[in-house]
RNA sequence: GGACAGGUGCCCGAGCGGUUAAAGGGGACGGACUGUAAAUCCGUUGGCUUUGCCUACGUUGGUUCAAAUCCAACCCUGUCCA
């Protein structure tokens, strides 16, 4: 049975081990999941047209509540139409609540019970934030998804420190959810996020919690914030335990195509990270063969595009003796290039998992690319 | 022909008697980047038999315990004057 378009719905189409394959419905379009969703804090994918965005096969991007609320504000966007109508992206936009940056922004903001007091990165004017301002302006950006505001602290943390921020976070949801419960319009959906360090008991209290208040999804946070990739995947794999199989479960800001290959092995669905992004601008690609670091010497003669089978012009149809090039001149056509690849790229890897997870055959795709996606391409 | 100014490591450039293998840029080479204060940040960048030694601040000679730094001559390079 398909929902009415005007739900927000998640829908599981099939499984390989513990990984998942399905569909997240917005009103705004369909979501095929696993999905990477490319972060695009300011209002824009760094470097990349929202046309290049949606053909390197995206079907749902990332805004910003912090930054957006900066500048150019939030009261603003939304005279001007919303998010969608002001950066010409008519797809599903999820936003992240400003809780990334209590962590990323430690040093220009204070916490208390009430919500997170933000000093200005731009001009050092104060902005408070509480968990019902932060849906405000997701509600005023037009987010299709919304996520709670909470506490990400960085690993490793002491257990008192990492019980203090996963409690304040539940708090922190209930009161998000009921300013979303006010604000919300018909088809937009507000996600909870599981806190908890990597103590497993923490995530399993943090996960029970959430799944009490039955939220329409889940997302994992505080992962891939210094505790290593061993350690992030086995608390991973001890935190979607305890996450129902009908909705949908989002590994926040992770992470490199290993990262999210492995997650994906534990049900997750869903991910966003400026790697292929940040990486782009600064002059790594990744492909199937590995990373390329486009500024090394090595490839200054090399005729050879990055990919020749791949469907994006950026990894298809430019040298990588030109791409170095680019990148060696501090040419923005270089960063704008590799953006587009690697987002592409990341496009196709999550395509390539799909596949592998509804031919059943998950566990032997990992086997056949960890080992390549996890290094430097061998020359 | 004359008067100034100047010649420093791959390049530009600071230093003007010992704490200088010599600031700072740039370039080159390499690394990092995970809900974006990042088109950013971090290393390395004379040689060797590497707790030390050798070579090096236009060239040659000199002063001094000690010279990239002071003196002399010479060779170059600018700018101006005839």
């Amino acid at each position: 049975m398909t929902p009415p378009k005007s739900k927000f719905a998640f829908s599981l189409h099939s499984t390989s081990g513990a990984a998942r394959v399905g569909e997240i419905t917005t009103p705004r379009g369909i979501i095929s999941t696993p999905a990477f969703m490319p972060v695009g804090t300011a209002g824009t994918v760094k470097a990349l047209y929202p046309d290049q965005v949606k053909s390197a096969g995206a079907d749902i991007l990332l805004g910003n509540t912090y930054h957006l609320m900066l500048r150019p504000g939030a009261e603003r966007i939304a005279r001007l139409g919303g998010l969608h109508t002001f950066m010409r992206w008519d797809g599903p936009i999820l936003t992240d609540s400003g809780g990334f940056q209590v962590m990323s922004l430690s040093s220009l903001r204070k916490m208390s019970e009430k919500g997170v007091t933000f000093q200005s990165h731009i001009d050092g004017s104060t902005h408070h934030v509480s968990p019902e301002r932060s849906i405000e302006i997701q509600c005023l950006l037009g987010a299709d998804i919304q996520m709670q505001l909470d506490e990400c602290i960085e690993l490793p943390a002491s257990r008192e420190r990492a019980i203090e921020a996963m409690e304040l976070s539940l708090r922190w949801a209930e009161r998000s959810k009921r300013a979303f419960d006010d604000m919300g319009k018909p088809g937009q959906a507000m996600l909870g996020i599981v806190q908890g360090g990597t103590d497993l008991e923490l995530r399993r209290r943090s996960a029970e919690a959430l799944v009490a208040m039955d939220l329409p999804g889940y997302a994992v946070g505080g992962l891939a914030v210094g505790e290593g990739h061993d350690l992030m995947v086995a608390t991973l794999a001890g935190t979607t335990l305890f996450l129902p199989a009908d909705k949908p479960r989002y590994l926040m800001g992770v992470g490199t195509p290993v990262d999210i290959m492995e997650a994906v092995a534990r049900g997750i669905d869903m991910f966003d990270c400026v790697m292929p992004t940040r990486s782009g601008r600064h002059g790594q690609a990744f492909t199937w063969g590995g990373k390329i670091n486009l500024k090394n010497a090595r490839h200054a003669e090399d005729p050879r595009p990055l990919d020749a089978n791949s469907s994006c012009p950026a990894a298809r149809d430019y040298s990588r003796a030109y791409l170095h090039h680019l990148m060696k001149s501090g040419e923005h056509l270089g960063s704008m290039l590799l953006s587009w690849a690697n987002v592409a790229f990341y496009q196709d890897l999550m395509a390539a998992i799909r596949k592998a997870i509804t031919e059943d055959r998950y566990a032997a795709f990992i086997v056949a690319h960890r080992a390549r996606l996890s290094g430097a391409e061998v020359p």
